[in-house]
DNA sequence: ACAACGTACAACCAACTAGTTGTATGTTTC
DNA sequence: GAAACATACAACTAGTTGGTTGTACGTTGT
């Protein structure tokens, strides 16, 4: 069973909860961006960006290829898809308490037990 | 516009960034749970998950009511369906890439302007 | 009234994070 | 070969996080 799943949802919202990481990775969703090209964007040193671009690299957010000296960044879509899907699957849950309810309220005498009346009505 | 989109796309990934508060997020949008409940299906202290439960909350992601002495978490999907929706837009940005190289590929002799390197706004 | 329950919060601690500077390694260019 | 460039990583610091225990306060049941 490898890394579960949730070693990776952990690495990926943990990669997106920063909003430079969330920057970076529009800019190389949208092209192919060398790591001082993107670091050439933002109020810290290059080494600070490189850390943020290893961090998305790890949660597999993005890609690197190499070309020369320089390291051509990449975002991963199929990565971003996948988040989405974890999200959708959330909103799976959801529907299913208010299918529950719909359920509860379809049937009024398949009642389980009978709780007469409700004693917290009381607005 | 004080708290910015950015300021709660770091609480909504930051929250979700923590196993726990996922587990916690599934089980709140699928039903009302009290905290206590909630603390009872984890192996750690009462205060450790009400602190999960209140980082939640910030998020926007959960709201409390309180019913007598118990406080019943209950899950917002639309907040949920908020954090897919940015999802969509890192997608869309990556079909723009898309875009963009099919618009290349099909005017081979149409070439715009010398724009080498996307200039990106010198900050 | 009082004991038990459910919640909230403060104080503390170990681990981690986001930034820094500095150094090392490979790659162009002259 | 030497200088400039692009990257990678180690070491350090300040702030944050996830856990703990302890305390305080409203609510419920006897």
């Amino acid at each position: 069973m490898s890394t579960s799943d949730e070693d990776r949802a952990d690495a990926w919202f943990h990669a997106l909860a920063d909003r430079t990481r969330r920057d970076i990775l529009r800019r190389v969703l949208a092209g192919e961006h060398s790591v001082t090209t993107l670091a050439q964007s933002y109020d810290m040193s290059f080494a600070a960006v490189q850390k943020h671009v290893a961090v998305l690299e790890r949660a597999g957010l993005l890609t690197k290829r190499r070309q020369g000296r320089e390291a051509l960044a990449s975002g991963d879509v199929e990565a971003v898809r996948s988040v989405g899907l974890m999200l959708g699957e959330l909103e799976a849950l959801w529907r299913g308490r208010i299918a529950r309810m719909d359920e509860l309220l379809a049937t009024p005498d398949t009642t389980p037990d009978a709780t007469p009346t409700t004693t917290h009505g009381t607005d």
